[in-house]
DNA sequence: CGGTACTGTGACAATCCCGTAACGCCCCGG
DNA sequence: CCGGGGCGTTACGGGATTGTCACAGTACCG
């Protein structure tokens, strides 16, 4: 299911926020600043962003703002969340790029419909549509890699992590990360363990030549190539 | 590597949890009291505390809430130890600022995993924008250089200093201050390593014809030039 | 036009990082 | 109860990377 990140300072929106999206199957982060966002983002590319348009330091709206224009989020979807109601301020929330603007207060109920409605807007088949590179596809619906056309085999851990990587395309991503984003944020486990998994995934993908887009970059961590 | 503060007033704990730290790399101080850690912390600046719940004294929770709230460790992560192993007790915990909560007994191990997620969730991985001048090209995100179009090949420590280059163009930078930028600052080198590092970073650039770009300044150091 | 301080260059040993195989543990199904 | 598959950890070895040095080359001073 999607990943969402929150950023709200205020712990009891954020309690009743999170609690209420993950009631609804999301998986939730949260972020107290835009600092703490920054980081946030890099660990883990969520697949929608909630801000808060009040926060300390960077307020919301320029975070957002800021992040469109680094690019950052190309395709993570921002949502805007305030107490200011005005037209005007709508509009300066879209403007800066926010994909929705929800005025407080509002029901948990209704943020919920607008997460899902931008999710289904912005990536028309949620996380659940099959990735291809190459001739290599992977199902997550059926749960099935082929090359090819050829079956490939696997275990739950590579097919996740293949997953992680096949829809994050082209990026390097260290150690902490593939073991935040494909094992889980509070699991602890130790940082070699990426390697053997990157082995079995190679193992996995050889048969059919599509090993070598899963590139070492000595130093920085793993890439999944697109060239 | 990081420094770790303990709070913790029973020995047989403190020795454990301390052995087990330094055996893992870090450098671990301590202290018996919250009036202890006060003091220690205003010394070490400590990259992460390790706090016993049940403290002669200022109690751990409170300690916790009270440096939250002093803002003395905006960027310092602190995990709670105790025998508590409610869901009430470690609401209460998180609450009141900590990164993370171990329950009593722990094993050395799982402690020590936890050290490792909290510093590497809180020390921000950094990842920008691409950078462009003059047809060379770096992206941090891919980890790829290329001039032209053409790939380029270059060690880890050859790419952070083109970045560095790049993201700071037309200034000087003499060698202190290139060790300091990109090798990290308490870290002792020779001044010529730079010389050698930045040789073999025109070597590497020197297929596409951008080796030119990287200049020396005779008596001050070296400069990425924009011309 | 020397001389001198500074920088470029190639080689080398130590170290680091990663690929690989092997091991033990846990969970489940038979 | 046993067997097997999946998983995380560890040890080892080889190759890439790094810091240092010695020496060659070069700019700048008088």
């Amino acid at each position: 299911m999607a990943s969402i990140l929150l950023v709200e300072d205020e712990t009891a929106i954020r309690e009743m926020v999170a609690m209420a999206l993950e009631r609804a199957g999301y998986r939730v982060r949260h972020a107290e600043s835009a600092e703490d966002a920054d980081a946030a983002i890099r660990l883990s590319q969520p697949d929608l962003i909630l801000l808060d348009w009040m926060l300390p330091g960077e307020s919301g709206i320029d975070f957002a703002r800021r992040l469109k224009r680094e690019r950052v989020t190309r395709e993570i979807p921002v949502i805007l969340l305030t107490a200011r109601g005005e037209e005007a301020d709508r509009i300066r929330g879209l403007d800066a790029g926010a994909d929705d603007y929800v005025p407080k207060p509002f029901s948990p109920r209704e943020l919920v419909a607008r997460v899902k409605a931008v999710l289904r807007r912005v990536q028309p088949t949620a996380g659940e549509a099959p990735v291809e590179m190459r001739g290599l596809m992977l199902d997550p619906v059926s749960h099935r890699v082929s090359g090819d056309g050829r079956k490939v085999e696997m275990g739950p851990t590579e097919f996740r992590l293949l997953h992680f990587f096949m829809t994050h395309p082209d990026r390097v991503f260290n150690r902490a990360q593939l073991l935040d984003n494909v094992w889980g944020a509070n699991v602890y486990v130790e940082e070699r363990t990426v390697d053997v998994h990157v082995r079995r995934l190679r193992k996995a993908l050889a048969p059919t030549g599509h090993d070598d887009l899963l590139q070492t970059v000595r130093g920085a961590g793993y890439r999944f190539s697109i060239d």
